[in-house]
DNA sequence: CTGTTAGCGCTTTCAG
DNA sequence: CTGAAAGCGCTAACAG
């Protein structure tokens, strides 16, 4: 496939003026005659022509890219903060490439490779689940290669970072559940190697603890994973012992209603017997039977903050580097799958 | 943020040799002596040396860069589509940038400027269903920028195109409502300028007549869009009537959703009284309540499948096109919202 | 086996 | 107001 797209050395040489006048025409010089101008950017638009980003980069040393690491683009969250970064930054006139590291930490290290070989001009990471080493960040923070993590801490590394308060929205979860009435609140956790799963695990044993309830153990089960499943086989571990929970707050949505299947297979009702809560809110939480009582994140703010962050960070010219940490606060949404408050 | 990318200059100056050499020397060329190949490499490693893409680009006319320009990123349908996609690409060595038209024409249109700009090796598509004018395609061919349309069809353009067989989908859908015993069969269709629209329209339509059942206008009806409040909106029409429909046909499970929502509200039974199927096959499609009976559509292949024609488009060097048209077929999923077969 | 030169497309001094 | 020249980082003839 051969295409020759048209250069500003085209347009000089037909219009017998110099490269560097063209440029100048093009970019709105003030030094620049009136019909000169004129005729360049008509012949410009008459070819067609589309400036070379690849040149510019090149000169400026600056890729007008940006490199987004999440561990699955499939997920309705992390699409939803992809959406937030890019609403920022495209009309910066930035554009996006993505690195999808399947939570593995191999791929990660892959992606941020290139990242740092096609010259990007910030990262921004969502750091996978598999990620124990950060050498590979710590790189690119000594390159001087602007960073920001969001989603999930590493707390090994000094950057710019930005989260939700995953412990505040697991704490007005458990908090919540206990006011309307229950008193016996089992946890479906997800895998300690996530900084959020432990942070949604501290929220609930804080609230268990205010409320003067004894954290039990056998009331706290981990799951393998994030899919429904999960949260059914997690939820089955729970069913089949004496002593039932009337509430389960799951790690997340996905979870919940593998939980909430599990439950009504067992015959139980919802919220009757049990009330359950998970987190995140997704897109068809409120469309389950019953609709699913959950928490929300700022998703598309985390995104664009994010984003706002490392943009600055890239402006920035001066070196006393002083991290910025943000947190966004989730919101409880009350449904159907838990008992209403007692309205006193 | 001053930094210094470290260059092959650099390298040359260091071991006094010359920057040909350097490259020669890490471009694995035969004509280098094994001594400075080893200086040089391992120079280049404790300098922590990256080879600067941008300049090779230049060089090569090649940016090893794929734009995909899709509705929404937030969809796990086309999220989907974009891991096949980035499956296929990543191991190649290219990298995705993304674009999202939220179904606006505009969008679009600023979207494939910029990728134009950019120099990308090449396009991939799904249009916006607000595009009607496709001269910023047409431009595309003419500038010989391999382009291939995936999901949506644009007739006016010839380039390769990657669908999945919709009608088909439809068709089994329907055919099968009817072989388990359902004559009124009603649909929930989707803005008739989209092409997947029109063709899931048609299968029910061909489903009916193969079937010798009439068509009766009454029991279609356009949904404003895809979200479940469309299908609950759209569905209620077809309840306040007073000859029911005994199956309903959704342009999507989203709309399904919505649809089987507010039947139950009314007291009726799915499938006892009401089949309902929808088209996508979510995520979370079995997890309803009852589990939702729907179209599966190979979307990671579809991914992958418009990645590899347009990688071939793109390493061809002969002048002679011949657009290439690829369709994939769905598979019908029967769940619990439609009732079984007679096992005959 | 290695150095020199030119050039990818563009901007930006420095001279007219 | 315009042109010539240099250079961003790299590779690829062309000479040695």
């Amino acid at each position: 496939m051969t295409k020759h797209n048209i250069t500003i050395t085209d347009l000089a040489r037909e219009l017998h003026i110099s490269p560097s006048t063209v440029s100048r025409a093009l970019s709105n010089h003030p030094a620049i005659s009136s019909e000169t101008r004129k005729a360049v950017t008509e012949l410009a638009t008459r070819l067609n022509y589309k400036p070379n980003l690849q040149a510019l980069n090149l000169l400026k040393k600056k890729t007008n890219t940006i490199g987004v690491v999440i561990p699955d683009i499939t997920s309705y969250f992390y699409s939803s903060i992809i959406t937030g970064i890019q609403d920022f930054f495209n009309p910066l006139g930035y554009n996006l490439i993505l690195g999808q590291s399947n939570e593995s930490y191999e791929e990660e290290l892959k992606i941020i490779h290139t990242f740092a070989s096609v010259r990007v001009d910030g990262i921004l990471i969502a750091p996978a689940s598999g990620t124990m080493n950060v050498n590979h960040l710590k790189e690119l923070v000594e390159a001087r290669l602007p960073l920001v993590i969001f989603d999930r801490d590493c707390e090994e590394i000094n950057v710019d970072k930005v989260f939700v308060n995953e412990y505040s929205g697991a704490f007005q979860a458990v908090d919540y559940l206990i006011r309307s009435g229950c008193s016996k609140v089992a946890h479906l956790g997800g895998a300690t190697t996530i900084s959020t799963s432990r942070h949604r695990m501290q929220g609930y044993l804080d609230a268990l603890k205010k409320n003067g309830i004894p954290v039990r153990d056998e009331f706290i089960v981990i799951c393998d994973g994030f899919t429904p499943e999960d949260g059914t086989k997690a939820v089955q571990r729970l069913l089949s012992r004496d002593d039932l929970p009337d509430a389960v707050f799951a790690v997340s949505d996905s979870v919940a209603i593998g939980a909430m299947h599990a439950i009504k297979e067992a015959g139980m009702d919802i919220p009757g017997q049990i009330s359950v809560v998970g987190f995140d809110d997704i897109l068809y939480s409120s469309w389950f039977k019953p609709s699913l009582t959950t928490v929300w994140q700022p998703v598309y703010e985390m995104g664009m903050l994010s984003a706002r962050i490392l943009a600055k960070r890239i402006d920035e010219t001066d070196e006393n580097f002083k991290p910025r940490i943000e947190t966004l606060f989730p919101e409880l949404v009350i449904r159907g799958s838990s008992r209403p408050l007692d309205p006193n």
